[in-house]
DNA sequence: ATTTGTCAATATGTTCTACATAAGGACTAT
DNA sequence: ATAGTCCTTATGTAGAACATATTGACAAAT
């Protein structure tokens, strides 16, 4: 019937809370303001009168703002800005379980993106030291035939390389992806089957980046990588 | 003096408070108890009690994964685990004046491997009207010489390409990062001077999207970047 | 003179109580 | 069946009170 799309025609009213009010006052109140890592913000209560919210409402919102890194604070000293760790809410949420399809789906392909756009910064950083910790991962990969092996040491040599790459943000942040990565992998495995492994191994990969150049690497990657873009089509 | 060294030799006590450790707790009891997207949470004062805490820290603790997306309210039926914002968490922390300066090359690194690794997706994706809207944008952006309308189809450009992955995290995310792109390029130009153009332009690479393949692509997109990766040497 | 102890002041951390408000349910009247 | 009424209830908000750690100043001890 049509009143299932009522909702959707007319548009939903969600009330937002004083809580998700004051955190926006917040943000734009450092923003507007200026404020750089360091400064000091005014007291609790003086906030909270400025904002006419009870202290109890103002600090829900300031413990979000905690949460988020962006501010800390101390007993007497009060609070100042504080550097916020970027990924820190994203790490919070990445969770196979309650995420929805969409997401998920999105998710593993930003890492395939991710994956196929890393060969120019390695290039650029990877040292001697990097090559030959590689390689032990490749060594101790062969004659890996069970499954749960396989899987560490696939992790481990891809890890590797985004710690190569000196980004210590994308290292953290691919290592987050992991968990959805694998969901999706074994969520499509009971539908199509095992994954398949393309054609290009960890060894070659390995080859590529000490004696090719970054254009053999991404198609060594891209071929690596096959049976998963196979999938997004 | 070495005392300079002494709280890094000796570890910092931090001390947490207990909305850090309820969040930490209610998060661990949604996995464990496998909750998924719609399921109804128990009551704030079966909370605070099971967590023998004051309603108001568990409050606290709630507004951050309310923040977060995680979990909704409405004012009889109680609170339910909803589907989180897997980017919330991010948006709200990407300001280049606020994050420290290696984060902010970190980002700028990224956003240059999300480029280089577009290639296959887009191919994938592409669809004859994508190319055709892409094609306007180019067409609008030649003789535009003045900086700011320059940036702007700059960023209108490679917008669309997101777009076109059909992949919306991605497109969502790489808004995101915008910021901090135009923050890092305006900053060592500052320093080094006018970023110089890659040889190949925007029309280039159009071209190689429509008549050429993934590597093709890729090519293109490096030397079209490659004022930006000369900076991360 | 530098260190150590004491004490008052203060801003955040925590608790408790009370009330406001919207949503659900049951029941009735039209 | 639909709409109106009333009660119940879980969240939203407010305010007061106390706990606790930290600061700064000053005195005491080495």
């Amino acid at each position: 019937m049509a009143s299932t799309n009522l909702s959707r025609d007319i548009g939903r009213i969600e009330p937002s809370t004083m809580a998700d009010v004051v955190e926006l006052r917040l943000r734009e109140y450092l923003k507007k303001k200026a404020f750089k890592p360091g400064d000091a913000l005014p007291k609790e209560l003086e906030l909270a009168e400025a904002l006419d919210v009870s202290r109890n409402v103002l600090r829900e919102a300031l413990s979000r703002l905690k949460m988020l890194g962006m501010i800390e604070s101390k007993k007497k000293r009060g609070m100042v800005l504080a550097e916020p760790d970027v990924l820190g809410g994203f790490e919070r949420v990445m969770d196979p379980l309650i995420l929805d399809q969409k997401t998920l789906k999105d998710l593993f392909e930003l890492r395939l993106v991710l994956e196929m756009g890393l060969a120019d910064v390695l290039f650029v950083r990877a040292t001697d030291q990097d090559l030959k910790e590689l390689e032990q991962i490749v060594n101790k990969e062969v004659n890996q035939i069970q499954l749960p092996f396989k899987v560490k040491y696939e992790i481990a040599f891809h890890g590797k390389l985004y710690q190569m790459s000196g980004n210590d943000t994308l290292m953290r942040f691919q290592n987050m992806l992991l968990p959805v990565f694998e969901y999706v992998v074994s969520e499509e495995a009971k539908l199509n089957g095992e994954a398949k492994v393309g054609r290009v191994t960890h060894r070659d990969l390995l080859e590529l980046l000490k004696k090719g150049g970054p254009e053999d690497f991404r198609q060594g990657m891209r071929e690596h990588l096959s049976p998963h873009f196979e999938r997004i089509k």
